[in-house]
DNA sequence: CTCGGTGCAAACGTTTTGCAGAGCA
DNA sequence: TGCTCTGCAAAACGTTTGCACCGAG
């Protein structure tokens, strides 16, 4: 791996994705940041979102239907998704690594990690349906 | 929902998912059809996944960084992938319901399933890195 | 000074969509 | 005849990349 410099841009949008609650795309870290980083390209937080990721500071974390999103939190956790206004948020279950171990053994793969996405309506959604 | 009719070209995608192996992406459907079908275009390819993964005869596979791809297989049951290649198969594991519930209970989300993907490396790309 | 980081814009691969015509009920 | 389905092409969308300049070490 190439090595990388500090660079404040990156250290931005770093702390773009630590410090919020949700989990942003790519273009809501931009939009966050732009006001105070003027200059600051869309390309530039593709580019860091991709090197912080290939790091391990953050995660990435493939969305059904729409845009990219990344996780400050690297430790093994999951994720519960509203189906109708993509809403996703942290599950904290206990990560069964058993399972991986059983995976490896019936299928030959060698098993690094499993994620876990639960899929449903959220408390607002869930109201305005019924 | 918008009353369907029958049509030769939406029957014909579907059992080109149902009958293949793997988890086809769009793409790949259009290559197997085109030659039987040859007025077949890419855009009715994606309509027809699109409205049968509405009906519930297939199911949408999220798969990250690449396309999408589609499985005939409806029943629970989860997947592994190769990070190296993106090779994507089926695991037959037991679907726990007891976790939709669970997290229903934390999350305050309505849950009504849930997707695991283990991750890993295949049995070739795992050679091949030793 | 060197080499990585950045902004900009163009390009990319995938998917969606508007339209006019064909086809099922 | 109604309305859906289709092919076609253009466009939308998220993301990546080539380039020239900027800036950290």
């Amino acid at each position: 791996m190439v090595v990388r410099r500090q660079s404040r841009m990156r250290q931005a949008i770093y702390e773009a994705v630590l410090n919020h609650p949700v989990h942003p795309t790519a273009e809501y870290v931009y939009e966050q940041l732009k006001p105070q980083h003027p200059s600051l390209s869309l390309g530039t937080v593709y580019r860091n979102l991709g090197i912080l990721a290939e790091q391990g500071l953050i995660r990435k974390i493939e969305s059904q239907s729409g845009a990219d999103r990344f996780d400050g939190n690297v430790e093994p956790h999951f994720h519960v998704r509203c189906r109708e206004c993509g809403r996703l948020e942290d599950v904290f279950l206990s990560y069964d690594g058993q399972m991986d171990a059983q995976v490896q053994a019936t299928t030959g793969y060698r098993i690094e990690e499993h994620f876990v996405t639960f899929s449903g309506l959220c408390p607002q959604c869930g109201k305005k349906e019924k």
